[in-house]
DNA sequence: ACGAGATAGTCAGTGTACTGAGTAATTTGA
DNA sequence: TCAAATTACTCAGTACACTGACTATCTCGT
């Protein structure tokens, strides 16, 4: 069997995309704050007081690498989690001050991140890109819990 | 600052696919054998004798974690590494029978992945796809080593 | 021929990302 | 009502993926 041409694979290009983005973020973005760490800092902001799960559930995490994230941003004072007095198995995160601050100043950043991302393509391709990559994640997370 | 919506952010949605990626091979192509270890096995299927880092540029992995996705390859049997008697510094990896095995076996398989992988987009919408997927991953890499 | 620089690999440390097992708390149903 | 099932989280183990420091080896210019 010959080797194939893996840059025909939709797997291997994602695992290459996603490398390269993660090392340019850390030139763009921050060299503190990870994107992981920053999409659930921003799922915060836009809803205090969720719990690891659904935080989870909306970035893309399971409870495990959440647990590891969250671990992370209290130890940095970015977010505050609580025990939930109402469900004694809950965490109750919250973003602390210095947590909002951050995602502010960098909220800005990931921007001009994403304009440097996706500069080789037009602006009709990077649409078409971006609805395309969606329409794919989508269905491939779909298919692990039918 | 009020919540991004991370859906439009392309790193995001690498992240996200190319992990729904990792769970799918699982269970489509190797539970033992992951997509990097693939890789690497073809990479030395097309070319036996290659050292570690032209193995690793050629599938993008860095030295660290090239040396260690071989280190489990030996230990499975499926890669031969010996010393380079020309180079010293140098590692020359070869496919073992076994190795050369399992990855006639699992080359199937990933055109089998690659097809339910693509499965929600239209034979055009895939051949743009692949063809956005690299170019934008070609010149993220690119930003690297200028 | 030989020392400065380049190169290949290792090692330690950090940060995702998953599974499977286990614990504590809540919800459900007979 | 109270045992069984479910749920949220934790923990241990495995596997990428990177940086920066270090070692061993080779190469090149003088």
């Amino acid at each position: 069997m010959p080797a194939l041409d893996l840059s025909t694979h939709p797997g291997h290009l994602a695992r290459r995309l996603q490398q390269a983005h993660t090392l340019l973020w850390h030139t763009v973005v921050s060299e503190d704050v990870t994107s992981p760490q920053f999409a659930v800092l921003n799922a915060l902001a836009g809803a205090d007081g969720l719990d690891q799960r659904t935080v989870g559930e909306r970035v893309g995490l399971d409870r495990s690498t959440v647990a590891e994230v969250v671990r992370r941003l209290v130890d940095r004072g970015l977010v505050d989690k609580v025990r939930d007095t109402k469900d004694g198995r809950r965490s109750v995160l919250r973003t602390t001050e210095e947590g909002r601050r951050v995602h502010r100043r960098l909220s800005g950043r990931t921007a001009r991140m994403n304009q440097i991302f996706l500069a080789p393509l037009d602006a009709d391709e990077q649409s078409t890109f971006l609805e395309l990559l969606q329409r794919v994640a989508d269905a491939a997370e779909d298919l692990r819990t039918p």
